[in-house]
RNA sequence: CGGGGCGUAGCGCAGUCUGGUUAGCGCGCCUGCUUUGGGAGCAGGAGGUCGGGAGUUCAAAUCUCCCCGCCCCGACCA
């Protein structure tokens, strides 16, 4: 492709509403350009990243066996009615509506429509194990869209569901799967990393997430370096740490703590550190209420407490309840004396000594509060979100935190879907049981995006060789002279001829200004014919990741640009 | 939804506090000439309902009110 037949349009400034590097350069480099608040085009660079990605996934996709389909975006309500998920899912659900008044759903996921299609295609085990696949697109209302197409409100996904009859048979889909993520990513040239993760509003028993490690990801991971242990600060886990400690042998006492709420303000008030107190949280799970005890310093992992209860619904009460269940205001509640609700601790409350807490009465707190000996707590359990230092579930040494971007997700569903939506099959002796079913998501939007994160430098993109938009860029100093423009033109076809994807920047701009945008756009290989062809009859090559120019005459150019290829 | 910021030419910005000729700068764009190894030079040129509406005023990019959009933090979320 010549430059000046295509369309890259590149930008000298950084846009003013992006913030981190992926975000920056794609805009720069004229991959993508937006429309609105989380949408985005795709210009013909960007567009030929993301199906450079989307063929990777293809054939690894395929060659673990699954089976591509394409289902429709649109989906009935009905559908969403029946599998429960209408309501919890309310609000990342777009919506559009016929004439006739019939109430559709822009697909944020596919669980419904591809376990109501085999559920009427499939009936016995002889059919199973399938995997089906498609690469779509997906709306989700998102909150807060940001950082470009790293989160919008419309995206390219890969999305998988298996379906087998047996246990041993849906572990082996799952690392069939699993597998595959792995080498996708690797392809991608993603140095991506399995985690421990939350199911979320998808269920299931078990999920995993591929992070790709980056400063500017959404996410927070959890790693134990000695044993290997990894997880989602939303799913990790953390041991006890054994305390001793001295029980005050004071007895308790009120103190008036007029408007004061907050662990900061108490903390300042006492004169302490937030450490010394146990926060009481009065939470409403499915209706019910619930109170969870804390220390000061620590925050709720409220997925951890939804998995513990086993409930779907949990917010923090409001102030009716609150006030209903300890006679105080917001912000006065304790587990002194707290009576008909149910009470849980996180184990960070059982080391606290002469601790603070509120007395359930309002504008007062009790003081030298032993937890042992003053409060009847009979279940203690993780309730906490992990923090650096906190110990490893497994082994038990200090974890460390990054963070990362999650690009894809596997899940063990179970029969969550197939028990809603009837899909049965009846296996040898002719009994009905529902289909175990796993999904596996790839965002592949977010995987481009991924990728810049972790091949740029201060000049632009780096693009690993496989999604690389072109593979070569040939670069005419001064196309207007003959002689250069002849031996540019030479290699263009003698390199397209040999099947490689090349980029001829024939623009009759000056030589900086290709240089830059070759930095910026960061095609793997450049070649730059000038005034030394001209002088000694050398061109150069060079690879975008390294310094390292390579003068040869033109005869010479196609082996070694290959040789560069394999390498990168 | 709460907090903060922003909206002036395609991009990046100044001007707004303290109202006052014709709204500026850099880059980009168009024409011509000269240039061509890391964002060239000279000359000429085009491009703006200053996000929108209402108001105050002799006079509004600038002050007031309402609305819209965008970004960041939080809440929330694959």
């Amino acid at each position: 492709m010549r430059w000046t037949e295509t369309f890259i349009t590149t930008q000298r400034d950084d846009p003013q509403e992006a913030e981190i590097p992926s975000h920056k350069l794609m805009i720069r480099a004229g991959m993508i350009r937006k429309l609105a608040s989380g949408l985005y085009t795709f210009l013909p660079l960007g567009l030929r990243v993301l199906r450079k990605v989307e063929a990777i996934i293809r054939e690894e996709m395929n060659r673990a066996g699954a089976l591509e389909i394409l289902m429709p975006i649109l989906q009935p309500r009905n559908l969403w009615e029946r599998s429960g998920r209408w309501e919890g899912m309310d609000d990342i659900m777009l919506k559009a509506r016929t004439h006739q008044g019939r109430e559709l759903v822009l697909g944020p996921t596919h669980e419904e429509v591809v376990t109501d299609l085999v559920a009427r295609e499939i009936s016995s085990y002889k059919q199973l194990p399938k995997n089906l696949y498609q690469i779509n697109t997906k709306f989700r209302d998102e909150i807060r869209p940001r950082f470009g197409v790293m989160r919008s409100r419309e995206f390219i996904m890969k999305d998988a569901y298996s379906f087998d009859y047996d246990d041993a048979s849906a572990e082996r889909s799952y690392q069939q799967m699993f597998d595959a993520y792995t080498r996708i990513f690797e392809r991608c040239g993603l140095n991506a990393m399995a985690v421990e993760a939350d199911t979320g509003m998808m269920g299931g028993n078990r999920s995993q997430e591929f992070m790709v490690p980056a400063e500017t990801g959404e996410d927070a991971i959890v790693l134990c370096p000695e044993c290997g242990y990894a997880a989602n600060v939303e799913r990790a886990g953390r041991k006890e740490e054994p305390v001793r400690v001295t029980r005050t042998k004071q007895t308790i006492e009120e103190i008036d703590t007029p408007e004061l709420r907050t662990v900061e303000e108490l903390a300042a008030f006492f004169q302490t550190t937030a450490d010394r107190f146990i926060k009481t949280l009065i939470y409403t799970a499915d209706g019910e209420p619930v109170a969870i005890l804390i220390r000061g310093d620590r925050d709720v992992n409220e997925s951890k407490l939804r998995r513990f209860l086993g409930v779907e619904e949990l917010e923090l009460a409001d102030e009716e309840t609150i006030r209903k269940i300890t006679g105080a205001p917001l912000g006065f509640a304790g587990p002194v004396g707290l009576e008909g609700v149910r009470i849980i601790a996180d184990y960070s409350v059982a080391h606290i000594a002469a601790g603070i807490t509120g007395a359930n009465r309002k504008d007062t707190h009790l003081i030298n509060v032993n937890i042992d000996r003053d409060c009847a707590i009979r279940e203690y359990h993780d309730l906490a979100i992990a923090q650096e230092g906190d110990l490893c579930p497994r082994c038990g040494l200090p974890m460390t935190f990054r963070r990362g971007i999650e690009v894809g997700h596997v899940f063990k569903l179970g029969t969550k879907y197939s028990e809603a939506l009837s899909a049965m099959v009846k296996d040898e002796s002719g009994r009905e049981k529902p289909a175990i079913m796993g999904c596996y998501g790839i965002g592949v939007s977010r995987t481009v995006a991924a990728i810049i994160e972790q091949h740029h430098d201060e000049k632009g993109i780096i693009w690993p060789s496989p999604v690389a938009p072109y593979q070569v860029l040939i670069l005419a100093i001064n196309p207007a002279d003959e002689a250069v423009s002849g031996a540019a033109e030479g290699l263009y076809k003698e390199l397209t001829k040999k099947g490689m994807e090349v980029l001829y920047d024939d623009r009759p701009v000056s030589a900086g200004v290709k240089f830059n945008d070759s930095d910026l756009i960061g095609i793997s290989v450049r070649i730059t014919v000038g005034k030394k062809f001209i002088r000694s009859g050398g061109v150069e090559v060079k690879r975008r990741d390294s310094e390292e120019v390579h003068s040869l005459p033109p005869s010479e150019v196609t082996e070694l640009v290959e040789e560069m290829l394999s390498l990168i």
